[in-house]
DNA sequence: TATTAAAGTTGACACACATCAATTTATTTT
DNA sequence: AAAATAAATTGATGTGTGTCAACTTTAATA
């Protein structure tokens, strides 16, 4: 029988959380029948609100946004997802819909897999059902921060927590060149652009950050951190 | 054997919730030894964020506030949960903390069941993780709208929003007393206390509502879900 | 390289909402 | 029933941030 966990990368990111480390060789073949890997180019979307949760998505290389829609083509960034991650929209199990929309920020390689087969395996599997309730629930944990952040912290406390997020969570360095331009920076953080523009001028008028365009360097991480915390 | 299904008043709040219907009495009957019931009076506290959950509560009578906490003493209420409905923390099968605080609307008999008896039903029943994962998945489209329009509505709009919330969410009817203080109708909404206050007084000038103190009674419900489409 | 489009930047202005303070009305306690 | 506490209300005021418009810079396209 063929080694699924070797031949076909999207089970390494499974593997890697966890999610299919209980799995037979079996249900993995299975799995792996109705597979299918997608290219995306920066800027063109993935799923989109809406739409109908045919697939789960597992990442295996690459950037991607997932945000929120509102009728007046208003967005809210929840998070970026980077690869070996799998996004699980909130639809699944209740109505097949999707609720988020996804779009590539650099070139994506994505995984895409049945929800039929999933559901398969969450039957025949309690640990990998666990690690599920686990993984959605860790993500209630970050939404409930988010609500938070955006209801009370004004700009400058949305802003650095934006910043720290990029740097800490996305780009792995205080200093990166993000494929995020102001006005996502400014979805992220439930202003508008120009309000985001302002507050990092300001931090770099304060010597906290430098920017060149789409480059940022923290230079003064306490600070903003400190900036965060305060709101 | 005893049927619990009968005698244990928990039990019929999660049959009616389909969680526990795929269960064998044997299953009920270790979930029932543990169990136990505690009456709380309005204002008191259940669990609190922060603590340690070392259980799962299902309400059986009453009505419970659950809200956000952050560090200056802002809340923002999540949602009011009523007769029926269990509270499974996020922290479950995370880190075991609370991140919610729950306290007493009115009321209320809450049954504590332990968190290792509900994974062990989780190891053995897959129908009933997947009925969990459906139940969290739930809960995140609501704070996804959530997140929406307290980040992109304005006063009125949030204000609209609670208010049909409570008609027909919690108190199944559009002209109710609510055990809800303005302070809390202003944290569930994200405003102050004041501009709920002023926000009511216009939708009464205009004929949308009527109140009296707690009572409140709404009389163009067409137009509260206008006001709280358009933000 | 010229041209077009998209993204970024800046300033002036308006206003929605928070803040603060004072008062009235409810609710609880003695 | 009186006193004390908590909740609700109202007005005056300040300001943070959105809006609009003009302009600059960067990126994409012909």
């Amino acid at each position: 029988m063929v080694d699924f966990k070797k031949t076909a990368s999207c089970f390494d990111c499974y593997l890697q959380q966890n999610l299919f480390c209980y799995m037979s060789d079996d249900q993995l073949g299975n799995l792996n029948k109705n597979r299918l890997e997608v290219v995306f180019k920066p800027g063109e979307t993935i799923f989109k609100s809406g739409g109908i949760l045919t697939h789960l998505v597992c990442i295996i290389k690459g950037l991607v946004k997932i945000y929120l829609e509102d009728e007046n083509n208003k967005n809210v960034i929840l998070r970026i997802a980077k690869a070996k991650e799998t996004i699980i929209g909130p639809g699944f199990l209740v109505d097949n819909r999707h609720y988020i929309t996804a779009t590539a920020l650099e070139e994506t390689v994505a995984c895409f897999i049945s929800v039929e087969d999933y559901k398969e395996v969450m039957r025949t599997n309690p640990e990998f059902s666990m690690e599920l309730v686990k993984l959605q629930n860790e993500k209630i944990i970050r939404y409930f921060d988010k609500i938070l952040s955006l209801t009370h912290k004004q700009t400058h406390g949305k802003i650095a927590e934006s910043l720290l997020y990029l740097a800490d969570y996305v780009h792995d360095s205080d200093s990166f060149e993000t494929p995020l331009t102001r006005q996502d920076l400014a979805d992220m953080s439930a202003m508008t652009k120009e309000s985001a523009i302002r507050v990092l001028k300001e931090f770099v008028e304060e010597g906290i950050i430098v920017t060149n365009n789409r480059q940022i360097k923290i230079l003064n991480k306490e600070m903003l951190r400190k900036i965060s915390k305060i709101g």
